[in-house]
DNA sequence: CGACCCCTGGTA
DNA sequence: ACCAGGGGTCGG
C-alpha cells in the first residue's frame, strides 16, 4: 500500500513535533490541506509547536479528541531521505525521533512568515525638482543599471541622507519593492581557479571526480600527510559535485579552521560558500537553511550539525580530518559525525570523502576490506617532505624537577634560531599546572563540583576545571590544612613551559598558542598569520597548533611529552597518540626546508613511539587492529557505553548494580556488560557519573538489546540515562 | 519539554 | 483555610 503525499482538509495525518514525545500523534489536516514532510505548527496541550507531517494518521485516538493543524508553514517540505536518515541516524545512535528532528531544524524563525526588506530601484519618472543630492541618487541608479539596494546602501552611495530616498519615493523617481532578507548565495564557478596538480594528486582528482560523476553512493578515504594537497585534491571532487548541479557539504572538525579554509574556496570558486557553526549569527542561519533547502546554496561549509540541513540534492560530503574525536559529542543526540555522514550519504546517493593524514582505525579498516575506496597522496606537495623524527630518551636527561626542555631538544631549538628558522615546542596541556599541591598536607586541590584536579592558569590568575569550566583565584592558604605558601605547582602546562622557554632563549621571540588565549577566532586568526610571516622564533602550542595551519619557517618540532596518552588502560590511547605526534611533527619543513621533528620520550621503546619514529604506518595500524581484534573491540566488535547520572552517589550505583544483574535482552544476544563503575569523569556539575559497559559481537542486534533491556527500568526524575553507541574511550 | 493537577506538609 | 513546593502525568 503507498503511501499519499497530499491530504485533504480534515484528512488524519501523523504528526512527528520537536517535544520529547516519542509517537507520532494524529491531527486533522487543516484548511487547504497538507503533504507529507510539510512542516507545520500544531496545538499541544495548551501550546503550539513545531512539527513534521509524517504520513497517514494511525486512527487509533478517539475521533473527537483529535485537534487541526493550525498552519503550514512557508518552507520547503522535508523530504523522504531525510526522514529516513533521521529514522535510521536515530536508531543506531538509539536517540528519541523527536531528539532527532531538533537536529534537523535547528534554525530560529522557522514559524515565522519569510522576513522582507525595502529596496529602491530606478523609477520611470522625474521628480518636480532637482538638487544635486537627487542628483547623485539617481546617477548612482542609473550606474548599476537595473540593481535595486536597501535605502542605508543608497543613501551611503549617493552620499546624502535617507531623507533625499525618500523625497524621491514620494514623487515616483525612486521605486519601493519588498525583497525577501534571505538572499541566495552567490553562484559557485567550479571553472574559475583550478590549480596545477602534481601528478599524484591529478591521479587522485581524476578518480574522485568520476566516483562523483556515477551518482551513487560510496566511500573514499583520502590518505595523504600533512601539506600533501588534500585539500586541492578533494576540492576537485567539490568542482565535479557542482558540474552536476548537486550540493557539497564540507565538515571540519573545529571552526578555528573554517577562516582559512573559506579564503582557499573563495580562491578555487570565485565565491563564498555558506558558512554553518555555532558561531554564526541567527540571520545567517536562518538563511543558510533556507537556502540549502531551496537550493540557493551550492555549498556548505561547517561543523558535525551541518549534516542535518535542508539539502535538496546532496552529491558530495567531505570529512575533513576524519579521525577527529571532535565529531563524537554531545549535540542534543550523542552521534559521530563521520559515520552519520556515511549514512546520510547512502541514503540520498552521494559520495563521501574522509580525509584524513593519520585515519581513525575504523576507517582504515573499512578500506582494508575494501568496503571504502583507498586513495593516497604520496608526494608532499612543493618539494618539502616528512620530517625526520628522533626520539630524546628522557631517562637519560637528569633535568631538574621543575624543568621540561633537555639539552638535546635546546641545542637544536638554538640552531633554528641562529638560522632564522622557527621552533615548535608542543604540549598538549592548557594552563601554568595540571596539579596543584600543598607541600604541608600534600593536598592536592580538586573541583568543588567535579572529582576533577583543578589547573592553575596563571595567565587568569586563577584555578580552572578543565572539565565543567569551575574557576576560583588562586588560594594563599591550603583549603586543607591552611599552611600559608605552602601551596606548589605540579607538572607542565603550556603557560609553565613558555616561562622555562623564556629563560632559556632569552633573545628569542616566544609566542603561546593555546585555545584559553584567545577571546576570538579572529584573534587567533591574526595570530596564526603573523606567526606565519615569521613573527617569532619559538611557537609554543597545545593541540591547537596540530591542526592545519601552515608555517613555512618552521623546521623543528619539539614534543614536550610524547608520552601523555599512552599510559592507562585506554584502547584509543596509542592510536590517538599516533595520531597527534604524527600531526605535530608534520608541522616541521613544510616549504623546500627539511624539518626535525625531536619526541621527549620516557619510553622510547613502546611500539606506538617506534612506529611514529619509523614513519611505519601500515605497520602501526596492522599491529593495532590485530590487538582488536583478538580483544574483540570496535571495529571488530561492539560497544556501548551507559551513563547513569544523579547528584545523589547512592541512587546511581544502585540503578547500576540493579541494570547489570538485569540484563537478560543483552545476555540473550550474547553481550557482556561490564560495571557499575564511577563514569571517566565521574562527577560533572555535581552529578555523579556511573557507567556501564556493553560489549557484543560485530553482528549482534545491539541497539534493540539495549532497549529492552532499558525499558525495564524506571528513572527517579533526578537521574539521567544516556547510550552511548560506539564510545570513544572504553576505560 | 512545559503546563497542570494533586498531594503533602507546614503555617495562619 | 491557605499556600508553596515536589512528583507525576499528559499532550492528538
Amino acid at each position: 500500500m503507498t503511501e499519499p503525499d497530499f491530504f485533504d482538509e480534515g484528512d488524519l495525518v501523523g504528526v512527528l513535533t520537536t517535544q520529547p514525545l516519542d509517537r507520532v500523534l494524529d491531527y486533522k489536516a487543516p484548511e487547504g490541506g497538507c503533504w507529507r514532510g510539510a512542516f507545520v505548527e500544531v496545538p499541544l496541550g495548551p501550546r503550539k509547536v513545531l512539527g513534521v507531517v509524517w504520513g497517514r494518521g494511525k486512527g487509533d485516538y478517539d475521533r473527537a479528541k483529535i485537534r487541526s493543524v493550525i498552519r503550514v508553514l512557508d518552507v520547503a517540505p522535508m523530504r523522504e531521505e531525510m526522514r529516513a536518515f533521521l529514522t535510521r541516524a536515530g536508531d543506531y545512535t538509539l536517540t528519541p525521533r523527536p531528539a532527532m528532528l531538533r537536529l534537523a531544524t535547528r534554525a530560529p524563525g522557522l514559524s515565522d512568515p519569510p522576513s522582507m526588506q525595502k529596496i529602491y530601484r530606478l523609477g520611470d519618472r522625474e521628480p518636480d525638482r532637482m538638487t544635486d543630492a537627487r542628483t547623485r541618487v539617481l546617477e548612482v541608479l542609473r550606474e548599476y543599471g537595473g540593481l535595486a539596494f536597501t535605502l542605508k546602501e543608497l543613501a551611503e552611495m549617493g552620499g546624502v541622507s535617507t531623507g533625499v530616498v525618500k523625497g524621491l519615493v514620494k514623487q515616483g523617481a525612486v521605486l519601493e519593492e519588498d525583497r525577501p532578507r534571505d538572499l541566495p548565495f552567490p553562484t559557485l564557478d567550479p571553472d574559475h581557479g583550478g590549480k596545477d596538480l602534481a601528478e599524484d594528486q591529478a591521479e587522485a582528482a581524476a578518480s574522485l571526480r568520476a566516483a562523483v560523476q556515477s551518482g551513487v553512493y560510496g566511500t573514499t578515504l583520502l590518505r595523504g600527510v600533512t601539506g600533501s594537497g588534500k585539500t586541492e585534491v578533494y576540492l576537485e571532487a567539490v568542482a565535479e559535485c557542482l558540474r552536476q548541479g548537486r550540493q557539497a557539504l564540507v565538515l571540519l572538525p573545529e571552526i578555528a579552521l573554517t577562516a582559512e579554509f573559506l579564503t582557499r574556496v573563495e580562491a578555487r570558486f570565485g565565491a563564498k560558500p555558506a558558512e554553518w557553526h555555532s558561531g554564526v549569527t541567527m540571520t545567517e542561519r536562518r538563511r543558510i537553511w533556507k537556502m540549502v533547502g531551496q537550493g540557493g546554496a551550492q555549498m556548505v561549509i561547517g561543523a558535525r550539525s551541518a549534516l542535518f540541513l535542508p539539502f535538496q540534492n546532496l552529491g558530495l560530503i567531505i570529512v575533513d580530518e576524519e579521525h577527529d574525536t571532535s565529531y563524537k559529542q554531545e549535540d542534543g543526540a550523542l552521534y559521530n559525525a563521520r559515520d552519520m555522514a556515511v549514512l546520510r550519504a547512502s541514503i540520498c546517493g552521494a559520495r563521501v570523502v574522509l580525509a584524513s593524514a593519520t585515519p581513525s582505525l575504523e576507517s582504515w579498516t573499512n578500506a582494508e576490506a575494501g568496503k571504502y575506496d583507498k586513495l593516497t597522496l604520496t608526494s608532499r606537495y612543493g618539494a618539502s617532505v616528512m620530517p625526520d623524527m628522533k626520539a630524546i630518551d628522557m631517562r637519560g636527561e637528569k633535568l631538574p624537577s621543575d624543568r621540561w626542555i633537555s639539552g638535546a631538544l635546546q641545542r637544536a631549538v638554538n640552531e633554528r634560531i641562529e638560522k632564522g628558522e622557527q621552533a615548535l615546542l608542543f604540549i598538549n596541556r592548557r594552563g601554568y599546572a595540571p596539579v596543584t599541591i600543598c607541600r604541608a598536607c600534600g593536598h592536592q586541590i580538586a573541583c568543588d563540583q567535579c572529582d576533577a584536579r583543578m589547573v592553575e592558569h596563571r595567565f587568569l590568575k586563577r584555578l580552572v576545571c578543565h572539565q565543567c569550566g569551575e574557576s576560583k583565584p588562586m588560594p594563599e592558604v591550603c583549603p586543607n590544612c591552611e599552611a600559608e605558601g605552602r601551596l606548589a605547582p605540579v607538572g607542565p602546562g603550556v603557560e609553565r613551559l613558555t616561562e622555562e622557554a623564556v629563560n632559556l632563549f632569552p633573545d628569542a621571540r616566544v609566542v603561546t598558542l593555546s585555545s584559553d588565549m584567545f577571546g576570538s577566532a579572529r584573534a587567533l586568526k591574526a595570530q596564526i598569520a603573523e606567526i606565519a610571516e615569521g613573527g617569532a622564533d619559538i611557537i609554543i602550542g597545545t593541540q591547537l597548533v596540530a591542526k592545519g595551519h601552515n608555517f613555512p619557517l618552521l623546521t623543528l618540532v619539539g614534543v614536550i611529552d610524547a608520552d601523555l596518552g599512552l599510559q592507562g588502560s585506554d584502547l584509543r590511547a596509542a592510536e590517538r597518540t599516533f595520531q597527534l605526534m604524527r600531526q605535530v611533527a608534520g608541522r616541521a619543513g613544510r616549504s623546500e626546508r627539511k624539518g626535525l621533528a625531536l619526541l621527549q620520550s620516557y619510553q622510547p621503546e613502546h611500539p606506538v613511539i617506534r612506529a611514529i619514529l619509523a614513519g611505519d604506518e601500515e605497520g602501526f595500524w596492522r599491529a593495532e587492529a590485530e590487538e582488536r581484534r583478538q580483544a574483540g573491540v570496535p571495529p571488530f566488535g561492539r560497544m556501548a557505553g551507559i551513563i547513569l547520572s544523579s547528584p545523589d552517589v547512592q541512587e546511581v550505583f544502585d540503578l547500576g548494580t540493579e541494570m547489570a544483574r538485569r540484563s537478560a535482552p543483552l545476555r540473550q544476544i550474547g553481550a557482556q556488560v561490564f560495571g557499575p563503575a564511577p563514569a571517566p569523569i565521574a562527577r560533572i556539575r555535581g552529578r555523579h557519573r556511573v557507567r556501564l559497559l556493553v560489549k557484543a559481537d560485530k553482528g549482534a542486534p545491539l541497539q534493540a538489546a539495549l532497549a529492552e533491556w532499558i525499558a525495564q527500568f524506571k528513572l527517579s526524575n533526578q537521574t539521567r540515562l544516556s547510550v552511548d553507541i560506539d564510545p570513544q574511550s572504553f576505560l
